[in-house]
DNA sequence: GAGCGGATTTGATCTGCAGCAACTAAGGTG
DNA sequence: CACCTTAGTTGCTGCAGATCAAATCCGCTC
């Protein structure tokens, strides 16, 4: 919900929303605190969503709490899209996170009467689509150790391959991405660390130095 | 490839794929032999293709063979139609199938001019999207009798709940569509049967009579 | 900077599903 | 119809990853 949010600022902004319509589109900024929910599977879709710092994550829970991360979305990144009325799924900050905030119904209307908006559009739902193609396949097929190499590349190809990787998220969200638990996880970390794949960097355990790509590509199978 | 399968007929047809367009559109029916591939990964997608009987698989394989299939394609299912321009995953005939076959182009193209082409088009690719995401919780956090229980209760829901479920593939389709293996998948019919939430039907165990849907329901968690 | 609570690692044990093997059943072929 | 090939079931054993438990570490707050 919105309301629950402090707003930053309300202000007319360009940026990719904007792009995605093919004109300037009036936009907010807002502010979610870790933790808080963006919004909520079945929810209404009433707004679109692109990320200006921080990290969310979306995910659907089964009956007794087991949770299905589908996807992380960065800096820059676009959610919250939907082509029917409400929500298939939960988003949360995983952290502090500032999002640039617009009506989908403006948007939506705007892009059913402009091609290049259309057709953005769709690549937003393909790339979700190929993506999820992907993980379909990590997810019934590949090792814990292919999951979790995979996982790392993935995020080090989408923040530009920093030197030093920040992890947003903990291993218990990485573990709900990645269909295993989080001690799992926390294993297979340390199997690549002492394998010299990657190594921590400082004190904490979310930052980390890919020290063997390649390597990590072949675990990646 | 196309060449490798008998034409059985080139001729203006109408049905879904003409109505996706929202105009009639030149198509040609083909048939494919069981466990024919229809298209390749990798392969330029210059087809869009709508079942008219039989079934389609259409899978990802790693480089040590393991396979996950995406999705199974049933009459009146369309697919191979691609935002970018090669094929994502391979296509086979699960058994004899006979498609209608249009070029992507001329759809494309035709689409972009009509509107609601390009938003049916939307559509489809938005309900494969959900799909995936549908699935991706499945691999990732259900138990091996939930998937079953959920892949019959899928494919009963798709066939419109007949009397007898006639299953076109095999057992291991039905575990590499669930990541599972096929004896993991028999078993977990044998486990079905012997609840009576099933039984099979005739000699066969392709041939399946839902006993008990609730049942199953409470099972897909 | 001392103390607290959540996050992470690591170890020990357990278990659901995989892997293998043998058997049975069903469809296809001459 | 007899044969053969492929699909499916079932039993047995093994293992990857889950679960349980403990220790350690880290960031936070006061």
């Amino acid at each position: 919900m919105l309301l629950r949010t402090n707003t930053s600022s309300i202000r007319p902004v360009d940026g990719h929303l904007a792009a995605l319509a093919g004109e300037r589109v009036v936009c907010s900024e807002f502010k979610y605190r870790r933790g808080t929910e963006v919004f909520g599977e079945g929810e209404e879709a009433e707004y679109v969503y692109q990320i200006i710092s921080g990290a969310v994550r979306t995910y659907k829970l089964l009956a007794d709490g087991r949770r299905q991360i589908n996807s992380f979305h960065l800096p820059g990144d676009m959610f919250g899209l939907e082509n029917g009325a409400t929500h298939r799924f939960t988003a949360e900050a995983v952290i502090e996170t500032r999002v640039r905030i617009t009506r989908r119904r403006g948007l939506l209307e705007t892009m059913q009467s402009r091609q290049s908006g259309a057709s953005s559009f769709l690549g937003l739902v393909t790339r979700n689509l190929q993506h999820a193609e992907n993980h379909m396949l990590l997810l019934g097929r590949k090792t814990a150790l292919e999951r979790v190499a995979a996982f790392l590349l993935e995020l080090d190809e989408r923040l530009g391959h920093p030197t030093i990787l920040v992890l947003p998220m903990s291993r218990r969200d990485i573990a709900d991405y990645l269909g295993l638990t989080l001690e799992t996880v926390s294993r297979a970390c340390s199997i690549l660390r002492d394998q010299k794949m990657l190594r921590f960097d400082g004190a904490t355990q979310r930052q980390i130095v890919l020290l063997d790509r390649k390597g990590l590509a072949e675990y990646d199978a």
